[in-house]
DNA sequence: AAAAAAGTTGCACTTTAGTACAATAAAATT
DNA sequence: AATTTTATTGTACTAAAGTGCAACTTTTTT
């Protein structure tokens, strides 16, 4: 089972997850960290609110293997699509800004 | 609730655009007003760092009538483009969170 | 240890983002 | 007012997301 948090930080993440396994997100890795990060983002609030991958998947009108497939990073989640999932799935609400230096 | 500068708010951006103009906007705005806001986010972004459209094309490596496409919710850009269009582009950071209740 | 529940993976098909280039439109500058 | 700069829009192509279903694997429960 995973750690329950709501933001994984990117260290923390590497060390648990780069160099075990090898393909997809290794491969997702090398080409950015905050698309990879999703996928543990929506398991953690979707763990949080105790469903399981079906149960969401229905309350949001989609399939047990589509979210399984967000939360592992092998398909990136549009994000209106995401939006769907943590409005109509979990009855959160998905935030998203632009920070400047 | 944390607020960020380059946030805009839902009410203020209603005020601004919904009515004046029509179509694709207005469309994509009953669909959803996160996927909404993103082009008003990025475009906000860019000009508070004095940035036209192709200046930031040329610096992530698109093109400016890409850019002008997601400034106007004509394309729906994904995560990991954005992200990169920040980064490369703006010097900035992509935030993405999930709020539950 | 068997059964049930939960999660992962593969295939096939449709839709759409990403990209480029050209042309037009709007704003700013002279 | 003319010109340059900046922004928008159209078309077309290709690579990948979105989607469903079925099969398989892992985990949990009895």
């Amino acid at each position: 089972m995973q750690k329950i948090k709501t933001t994984t930080s990117l260290s923390e993440f590497k060390d648990k997850h780069i160099g075990n396994d090898g393909t997809s997100k290794r491969k997702l890795h090398d080409e950015g960290y905050q698309t990879f990060k999703i996928g543990v983002l929506l398991q953690t609030a979707r763990q949080e609110k105790g469903l399981t991958q079906e149960e969401l998947a229905v309350k949001c009108g989609t399939t047990k293997s589509y979210i399984s497939k967000i939360e592992n990073d092998i398909k990136e989640v549009r994000i209106s699509t995401l939006q769907k999932i943590v409005e109509l799935g979990l009855g959160g609400k998905l935030n998203l800004s632009i920070k400047l230096d």
